[in-house]
DNA sequence: CTAATTTTAAACCGATTGGTTACATATTAA
DNA sequence: TTAATATGTAACCAATCGGTTTAAAATTAG
């Protein structure tokens, strides 16, 4: 892509919106599955051909590493937006709790979840990718869960960090079961008793 | 198949025991999930070629189904089989968690948490599977749990059977983290703070 | 022995897989 | 206009997919 000095573009503009393409793609990764999901598949819900598809991402699982960052960055920043609604600590915690679960409500589950099932233990990549969003999400919810006790609303013998790991193993076990096992009103009843159980 | 007088089939006698076929396909689904295991490795690990394994076990999605069905078998005799070591109620609970966990080491993590991420959404069939099996975990557990309460191990107010829905959640959050995120030692804790929490 | 039955191995099938190439088309700068 | 560049379409590719057929080998009953 050869910038001219006007700034725009050499040749032939696109047609398609990169990001729009993108958030396609992730929608069908997301629900299909890495290996269940065909190029034709990817053809047919992004509008685009393989070879643009092919020019502009990569191969297919480089598209799909792309669609799981796109992933994470959307969800991370829906849950800032939550957050910068503020109430009470604990209340961001159940407010963020709550757009999770609902988010992956369509038995779609959460595409982390779903990627570390299915390719986590034999794709280095992969799997490299969602220890370090993992992480990332450990450690803000642990913030998260060290404010709402330092503001008296979570049990003072608890520690946080334990908390946000059980959290996670929650919310991945959650996000199993809603595809195919459990209504989504018993998980979010769960959650809450889960989070009810620390003040 | 057809018998003789003497109880002995006619034809040329198989070379294959049924069972340890339907043991080493089960592994391979379990390791790798439905799509990415082919026929190929099938014919690999089990040592047959696609026609036998074809007759006698019929198309791979009714080899997946009896492979699904084994593991359930196994995991359900099994989980009996730890409970018969009686000690006291909460002690077996105990048991049969760490027995479950250990299983779903090595990164294979539970056959039905990888069968409810990658298919339930999208075969019925499979998804049934999942439920049948599903419910009489949650009615066992749920058993148990009562056994303990009775026994004064559990705290009277709280509800059996939210607890074992509850500890299902955990358990598939478990399967799932195991595939490439947690040691397998913070999951076995987290699980002890959980039934600790019982108390 | 023969006839019947069953299993095995391997060749074979069309369809689909992910991936690539060739080329006409469109848009730019000059 | 012309040369350069980038695009979208479609034909094309070898490999693999799940599945089937064919025929030779093995074992039975009679």
């Amino acid at each position: 892509m050869v910038k001219t000095l006007t700034g725009r573009p050499v040749g032939r503009p696109r047609e398609f919106d990169e990001e729009t393409v993108l958030a396609a793609a992730m929608e069908a990764f997301w629900r299909k599955g890495y290996e269940a999901t065909s190029l034709a598949d990817l053809t047919e819900c992004t509008g685009l051909n393989k070879a643009s598809l092919y020019r502009v991402f990569g191969d297919k699982h480089e598209l799909f590493k792309a669609a799981l960052k796109n992933y994470s960055d959307i969800e991370y920043r829906e849950v800032l937006k939550v957050i910068s609604e503020t109430k009470s600590p604990l209340e961001n915690i159940r407010a963020v709790v709550h757009k999770i679960t609902t988010d992956f409500a369509h038995e779609k589950g959460c595409m982390m979840t779903n990627s570390m099932v299915e390719l986590a233990p034999h794709d280095p990549e992969i799997k490299q990718m969602l220890q370090d969003f993992g992480e990332k999400r450990v450690q803000g919810l642990t913030g998260m869960i060290a404010q709402a006790q330092q503001a008296g609303e979570i049990r003072p013998e608890l520690e946080p960090m334990k908390l946000a790991v059980s959290l996670m193993i929650v919310l991945s076990g959650s996000a199993a079961m809603v595809k195919g096992f459990m209504p989504n009103e018993q998980i979010v009843a769960n959650l809450d008793d889960l989070i009810d159980s620390w003040t």
